[in-house]
DNA sequence: CGATTAACCTAGTAGACATTAGGTAGAGCC
DNA sequence: GGCTCTACCTAATGTCTACTAGGTTAATCG
């Protein structure tokens, strides 16, 4: 039985550090995302960055070293593109379609980073501390979108404070929710899945708003 | 140094078979909901149901047997009470509110089992399977609810397929995510939830539904 | 009582997986 | 061509956890 391999000895390519490093990272986020911070295990990150495991502890201290690392650099990223499309000045309705539409836009060019950083809260103590504190800086970050007035919230009671609660929650689960389904059917175009977002949330809050609410009087 | 126990050695307590199983099932309900299925241990359950682990072997065959059995029993349960609430011939608006009234009555009434039916759709792809299921059955019993006439969405084009799937997971979302914030909200009475989901989802669904969308014309 | 049943236990086994120890070899530099 | 540096490897180690083997004792029934 011969035992020459049919391909000759496969010629091992070795990268710089950084690149290998970049590698590493992007075939990490893929693996989260699609597994969940437990269930990824570093093998797999290891095999689709094209190295044998040891080498993910060359560049990373641990694994949960490594998933911190990348929810830091992701969520700055999308920090950066909320600042740029939140500008002020704009009417309210068009500044929340706006931001939808960031949003989208970030989910679409980013399919691993935003489940990474919002569709997997589980995992280790620790690490559901820093998804926590994702969402807290995002929940922040947006929140005015919700306020009619600027700082309209700030002097709110603690009845008004829970309802506003209620709607960052209900806004939350909206975007979650409709990212994950459009991650499934990738063949809508974006345009309708920001307008049913936009038909959803502006519509149904802004009429809440203005009185017309259940139970009817 | 003595060696008497404080308390004479524990007295241990035999139940029957049938208590003892449905003692696990309580237990196992609350691990699975508050760690997930991959974080939950069988020690843990175990011991909450004041026995060692071996025991919760005698009573099912593995891990992922008594996780299904747990999902069956509860997503039966629930089920019953949506066929209950949902009693043909009300106009819709009475409908839907009933409808919400008992999904957070059920969210209220059992803590755990809801979160283990909806909130961790995590685990091995068997266990993944199953909560598919789930939600697809649950789909189909509250469907209903967005159709304005009954039947109206046999006939849908594809287009229109995806836009109710899109309403369909907001309202998905909205129910799922209200019920996770009210579990760490617990003073806050019912009626306000289900008046903040009511108006979110009604009113929005209802004014889109009438033409009054966005981009406006 | 004394025997039988079955509820429960202690003490493993096995596999998965994060992490480490220590060595090998490709690539630039002289 | 030889030296050195470091990217990369193979082969452990330790831990965690689902699951099993086989024994022990509380309850029941004659």
């Amino acid at each position: 039985m011969s035992n020459t391999p049919p391909t000759p000895a496969a010629p091992r390519k070795r990268l710089t550090a950084d690149a290998r490093r970049e590698v590493i990272e992007r075939a990490a986020t893929e693996v989260f995302a699609e597994r969940g911070y437990r269930s990824a295990s570093i093998d797999e990150i290891a095999r689709r960055s094209g190295v044998s495991a040891p080498v993910v502890y060359d560049h990373f201290r641990s694994k949960q070293d490594l998933h911190r690392r990348l929810l830091e650099r992701h969520f700055a990223e999308l920090r950066e593109i909320w600042t740029e499309y939140m500008v002020q000045g704009d009417p309210p309705e068009l500044r929340m379609a706006r931001a939808l539409d960031a949003w989208f836009g970030y989910v679409q060019t980013h399919p691993y980073a935003w489940r990474m950083l919002f569709s997997d809260t589980s995992g280790d103590p620790g690490v559901q501390q820093i998804h926590r504190e994702v969402a807290a800086q995002s929940r922040a970050a947006l929140l005015p979108l919700l306020a009619r007035e600027p700082g309209a919230q700030e002097v709110a009671g603690s009845a008004e404070q829970e309802a506003l609660d209620m709607v960052w929650e209900i806004m939350r689960a909206v975007l979650q929710g409709l990212a994950l389904w459009w991650y499934e059917h990738q063949h809508v175009p974006r345009e309708q899945v920001v307008a049913t977002a936009m038909n959803a949330l502006w519509i149904g809050f802004d009429r809440a708003r203005s009185g017309e609410t259940w139970p009817p009087a």
